[in-house]
DNA sequence: GTTCTACACGAACGCCGTTCGTGTCAAGTC
DNA sequence: GACTTGACACGAACGGCGTTCGTGTAGAAC
């Protein structure tokens, strides 16, 4: 027995009564559109299967008619926000390093404008179409910057994990809805708790206060990391002897 | 009203009826010991404030007289693994770059030592005790290194990011009760997924299929990435023409 | 008009973190 | 020794989760 028969928009008149041009069909892209809206809204962790449902006038369990379970619906989203990804139209050997940070960058950019995303993205081997889009161009930079394979392959590993964990670790700043002044307050605090350690076991910290907390938050962290990391691999690229 | 007494074990005679010596009192060491026991045994997706309570026979409700919240227990667990890093004695500055390299890889070490755990550090700035300790030694070599403050202070950062990063990526290998030979068959099969796209569209991938699956699951890659940072750093740490 | 099939979806299952109220023990007080 | 007190162990329950199941219906096929 029904329980009730439910309200449908549209009735009345011979109008074909469809509750919805059934509901546009509910398939997967409609799907991760509505996943992707409600990370944008609240975050990862709101994107639970019944948020979603809700999101598109039903319930959770109607999703898994068209994906087969939450996972497999993260991997969906992360591969849309991969496709935003901004790459380079041809790698260019002169300017390599900068090409290759270009990407680096675009990676972050993408995951931070999605708040907290970058956490799902931790510990997947992206395969989507939008990843193996990505991966292609930064080995065409590092090939072409002359990087031997072995390099180019480790680091086209390398080189997202340090995009995706640093993304991870800035949403957490920018979550919680911490306003940038509680920000500058809590990294205040915190150097304050480095700088007042018994400098007896903790000479370094102690004295590294400043920079310890700098750069927490904005761009020179992260470009740290990236100059880090490019610089050690064009160690590893030079040919024997480039010197003429 | 009582909904029903509950049975007591060691009731019967003049026998002083204990439900045990008052449970040795459950303080904050028993149960984060618990808590990493779990962990241990079947990952950080069991360590439910239930089970750990089971392991202390007791109920879940029991702990959150010790212990804020799951989060906070975590915390401790963190804190406690991380006691067991191996530091050098002494920073050596002919050493530096070795030495740091150790400190890194006892920290893989460390954190591959239980189960998945690393998952929970990811996005955590650790600040208990025992971090602290493991933050003073990293900068008291890179310091003894030569390196400026503001890159040791930032590489404090990054060094445990890779490591962290990295012991969360090969934890997943390994659990899931995945055999060598399973993890084997699969990295083929990703190999032969590589080789065999479309070589007009993903050409770099295609001819790097072999490059790109290789060391997974041995320390080669590992070392890969360490090596890359370690050289990055160095390269910053060299002071102004070094050269006589 | 009838049959068939795909699928929308409410309800339910077994988990989770956490809170509440009750009950019990050990120590302190007369 | 009797009583009070306070710390804390812990069963039960709340709301939420991912997922499964069974039902019922809309639309296509015949």
């Amino acid at each position: 027995m029904p329980p009730a028969p439910r309200f449908r928009p549209g009735g009345l008149a011979g109008e074909p009564r469809r509750r919805a041009p059934r509901r546009a069909s509910l398939n997967r892209d409609s799907i991760v559109a509505a996943a992707l809206r409600v990370v944008d809204a609240d975050g990862l962790d709101a994107m639970t299967m019944r948020r979603v449902g809700q999101e598109l006038d039903t319930g959770g369990a109607s999703l898994y008619a068209h994906v087969a379970n939450k996972d497999e619906l993260l991997e969906l989203v992360i591969d849309q926000v991969i496709g935003e990804l901004e790459l380079p139209d041809a790698p260019d050997p002169d300017r390599w390093s900068e090409q290759v940070k270009e990407i680096v960058r675009s990676m972050r950019a993408v995951l931070a404008g999605h708040k907290d995303i970058a956490r799902g993205c931790l510990g997947r081997i992206p395969l989507g179409p939008n990843a193996l889009r990505g991966s292609e161009a930064l080995i065409a930079v590092m090939k072409s910057g002359g990087l031997p394979d072995q390099v180019a392959a480790y680091a086209c590993d390398l080189l997202p994990l340090y995009a995706t964990a640093t993304a991870y670790e800035e949403s957490l700043y920018a979550s919680a809805q911490i306003t940038p002044t509680d920000l500058a307050g809590y990294i205040a605090e915190m150097r304050a708790y480095f700088a007042a350690l018994p400098t007896d076991r903790f000479p370094h910290i102690a004295a590294l206060a400043g920079p310890l907390t700098a750069g927490s938050g904005g761009d020179e962290r992260f470009e740290f990391g990236l100059d880090v990391l490019v610089r050690g691999l064009a160690s590893l690229g030079l040919r024997p002897d480039p010197r003429p």
